[in-house]
DNA sequence: CGGTGAATTGAGTCCCGTCAAGGAGCGTGG
DNA sequence: CCACGCTCCTTGACGGGACTCAATTCACCG
């Protein structure tokens, strides 16, 4: 957990107040979740729920990526989704976890426990109507996806992944002169290929000819520059 | 429309009643309903709703079967949802479509004019959390489906394809002698190719294939006879 | 019985997966 | 300080599964 949330209560200065589940509530809300949430923190690596396990708590990513998995019985594994701060984990009404997920990086959760977090939602529809409205909002985002994996190449995959991440991490990331974008990968590059359905050869060759074509640089294996976001998306095929 | 709807107004004796967004509503909310509710049909092969057109009304698909499709620029289709009777379609509080909504047999609607559906929303808080609980149903669907298009083989794909709808038509179809099942399948090769990610002439071969080890028998192109369901669920990798 | 769209089947190609080798970055410990 | 080991990444060679293009065949209906 980073330092600046040990011991956090205080909602109101919370990074994720105004895009996660509480977004909704008002300062006498947020009194009564401050009186029942509780911080848990994961080191990058950690499996923070077992797919299959019961799960007697939900939670709001507060800092970190995370992704949710899907492994078969012959270990191919598909990422179905990408967590970011203000995403949520869990449901209720549900015993138990249908996806592993892992923290990739360090991560702060913001933790109920579930079955107070029903009574929650029983009381106080605002949270309800937010809840759905992520929901639908993650249901859209997944059939983008199913899109990006059942009808795109290997190069308009990964130029799509590079736009998500952008897109998604804007507000950290400052245009560089002349347009230019620096985004930061948390993701290894077998990561990425679980996310894109691809093996970890094609996402490396992949990356390869972008860099060469110019269409990114590669600063690190996890920093990359997009020096124009409009032409990588050209080669994204449809937009996400 | 089908003669024992047109004209309809019974929520009671509605075939979808306790399985669609009403599925929470007590007698009286009924009534409510039934009061704003209106019928629409549409002709297998009508596009219900374009993407990117403004959606002025949102509904419970009463009978038939529908598809959510995305078509990229350069043609490449991808079915993003396969909609059967009790699934929704259309979000609150969202101007335009995203997806284009495909009749793809004779189809029945159970429609509400958006903004009054929201205000319904806003006034009936079991109404929410129904349409949660089953946006949550939805979302861990299409992850499913991302699992299938990002690592499973053709094969295990039409497989797969087979035993969802036989799943989720078990009501209509009582098990032949010596647990047979014999399925109708309400898609065209290319449609089953469009939401497999693969093109009609692959499915066409597998098909083939799976016929001649006789862990499928084809009746007709649109009925399908599953020997031993638990076999072939051994060639859909793992389960949906 | 011929016409039409759907489905099947074949032949050839290519993209991506598989297998394998080598390189780069980084923390550890001598 | 550098050798060592580890993990991650890159690159090459090769093969196979799915796509493409093309030709029948099938099913359905007037």
């Amino acid at each position: 957990m980073t330092p600046e949330l040990r011991g956090q209560t205080n909602c109101e200065a919370c990074p994720i107040r105004h895009r996660a589940v509480c977004a909704s509530c008002d300062t006498e809300e947020l009194l009564t979740l401050e009186s029942i949430k509780y911080y848990t923190s994961f080191k990058a690596g950690e499996t923070i729920v077992m797919a299959h396990d019961p799960m007697s708590f939900v939670a709001s990513l507060v800092s970190g990526t995370a992704t949710l998995e899907h492994l078969t019985e012959d270990g191919r594994k598909q990422t179905v989704g990408l967590l970011l701060p203000s995403d949520f984990i869990g449901r209720p009404e549900r015993e138990a976890a249908v996806y592993d997920v892992v923290a990739i990086t360090d991560v702060t959760l913001c933790c109920f426990r579930r079955t107070q977090f029903e009574q929650l939602l029983a009381s106080t529809p605002h949270i309800t109507g937010r809840m759905l409205e992520m929901t639908l909002d993650e249901l859209d985002a997944a059939r983008a996806w199913m899109v990006l994996l059942g009808r795109k190449t290997a190069r308009e995959k990964l130029a799509s992944f590079l736009l998500l991440i952008l897109k998604r991490t804007v507000a950290d990331t400052p245009p560089l002169p002349a347009k230019a974008y620096s985004i930061d990968l948390p993701l290894t590059r077998e990561e990425i290929a679980n996310y894109l359905g691809l093996t970890i050869e094609t996402v490396s060759r992949q990356f390869s000819k972008l860099k060469a074509e110019g269409l990114i640089r590669i600063e690190s294996s996890k920093t990359v520059t997009i020096p124009d976001a409009e032409t990588l998306a050209e080669e994204a095929g449809s937009a996400l």
